[in-house]
DNA sequence: ACAATCGGGACTGCCCGTTAGT
DNA sequence: ACTAACGGGCAGTCCCGATTGT
């Protein structure tokens, strides 16, 4: 079933109108318009719009999984990696998680079961930290920068410049590994 | 006139109707039933939705202005008191900045001049900062940081435990000021 | 597939409203209540209320062309035929095109579309006059002539007497064809 | 009373009102603010949107009264002027009243008292046209063609270009006058 | 599996008029 | 006389999901 990968389009449409324009352009319509689906076909794969944001978190949780890190790279790597990937454009998983996250909170009702998807997704992300570097000060220090980055990405403040986040990053990494050791 | 300060209960009561349930909550209706005021005497104070939050984040950069900071009191001071307003509950001019970001995004067309206002006070934040805390990189750090904690905030995410978020900025004033001076 | 009709069946409930109630009575409710039809499925036809408009002129439009005139059917033929139909209680084209007019110029913003496609009804009328009866005076006579019937139609004015008005098509019947004779 | 004008302020501008931007442009606010008085002074001289209406059509039609004519000029005065009064812009009465008959038709209820006033003065224009052409179906084709100006006015159609509009005129004319006389 | 059609409900904006103040 | 604050109510839009049909 699923004959020409429609849920897939489906998931990617969505992401697309997330990050191009925001929670408010995501409806059924604009969603099947994007995906060249019907609505009905939508409804036929999503039940409801909560269940289409579920099947994205899901995804993305996959995908970070995947992505984020080789374990057992070391603390210099998953410092820069995290930091990387937070302050980068809205194709990344983490702010697309914010995205999502807010359009949650956007809408009314309970939606207990992507908020702890999100959770849970956040909690990866730490504890790989902590596992890697070992000091929990310096890890939490970082976990904190890195939400820093994506707050500045979702509600679109000017970020620090790159120069400074580049000297903030040197830093980071430097009381990670002092004498440049890999961690 | 103004028979009984109608236009800050309103306020008020966006403010409470979006730190407790969120943007989605906040409809005409609601916030005026709030206020205990009829639907249409909130719009004689506000005629949109969007003047409505235009009041409330001029009101919260009115307040921050005045709370943030004695000028000049020093780097450990402002360090611990941007952190310590990032991570108390959005009754604080910050996070509620951040959470009325997070409504605009949810709706749609353009809101320059709210964003504008917003980022104003990030900004101002950002010199304040910058200003009394000599080094760069650490006040890059410390406002990272507490946007960090600002994210967990505004997307109901759990933060560092507090033992962990005391010893990061520990850390940090450590770095202001390493003898314990004043800075 | 259109279940009952139901395309046709809005579109009759609104030109009923329209010549029954006025311009002031045309409301979603109100249209969908009497054509048997749910808000929410009228929207689904007409996205909004110009859209609906526009599709009434459509309509009238397409039944003019139909009805209005045997080509090539002589002077006498046409002065007779557009004077009747302007003169005629508001269920004929013309004078719910007018009351369509009226209709616009009383809601705000632009609608060049349907203004233009009643200009072309219009227009079409004309250049069926002009075609059909040599002089132009002539010819440009009867239409503002059946204009002013149309007139006090629309703002329901007492009209001339109906013996006055038999007087006065006659009188321009007699010079199309002085002798009796073109029909 | 009325310390400036205000009464005629007010007239004036809900007049500039209709003209320029339509029935639909016409709020208490509206015309308050581009006669420079406050909504509650508006409501002061005109207890209500009827009234309004009402003041601007008595205006209209004691203005009328004294442009119209100097009675005893004749056919040809009476033919030309009122043709001419019939085509020319907005500006004029009986355009304006036209105006005002559709923005009643567009709003709910009764207005009988207007529409009276309105048909008032028509039939002292068809009075007067009768009185001054001896010939009743003259009289009768002048005020329809007269109408049918009016009303491409009024909904802003494309009116018949004035050569022919000049041809129109001078065979109503000639028959008023066949050589010439002054009727 | 997929698509068209339909329905109920809700949000935003705002009009019009009254009542209280100056 | 004149102004400003305020109230109730509704129009217009559209979202989301269920119900049909193919």
């Amino acid at each position: 079933v699923d004959a020409g990968g429609k849920r897939e389009r489906i998931l990617d449409a969505l992401q697309d109108l997330l990050v191009e324009q925001g929670p408010g352009a995501v409806t059924p319509d604009t969603v099947a318009a994007r995906a060249q689906v019907s609505e009905g076909g939508l409804l036929h794969y999503f039940r409801s719009k909560e269940a289409l944001l579920a099947g994205l978190v899901e995804r993305a949780a996959a995908r970070l999984e995947a992505d984020l890190a080789p374990p057992g790279a070391g603390a210099r790597a998953v410092i820069e990696t995290y930091l990387a990937s937070s302050s980068t454009p809205a194709e990344e998983e983490l702010p697309l998680c914010c995205t999502l996250v807010a359009t949650l909170r956007g809408s009314t009702g309970a939606h207990d079961e992507i908020a702890g998807s999100v959770a849970a997704v956040f909690g990866v992300v730490t504890e790989r930290l902590h596992a890697e570097i070992g000091d929990p000060v310096l890890a939490g220090t970082v976990r904190l920068v890195g939400d820093g980055l994506l707050l500045t990405e979702l509600v679109g403040l000017p970020g620090p410049d790159p120069a400074l986040l580049a000297g903030v990053t040197r830093s980071l990494l430097d009381r990670a590994a002092p004498h440049g050791g890999a961690g």
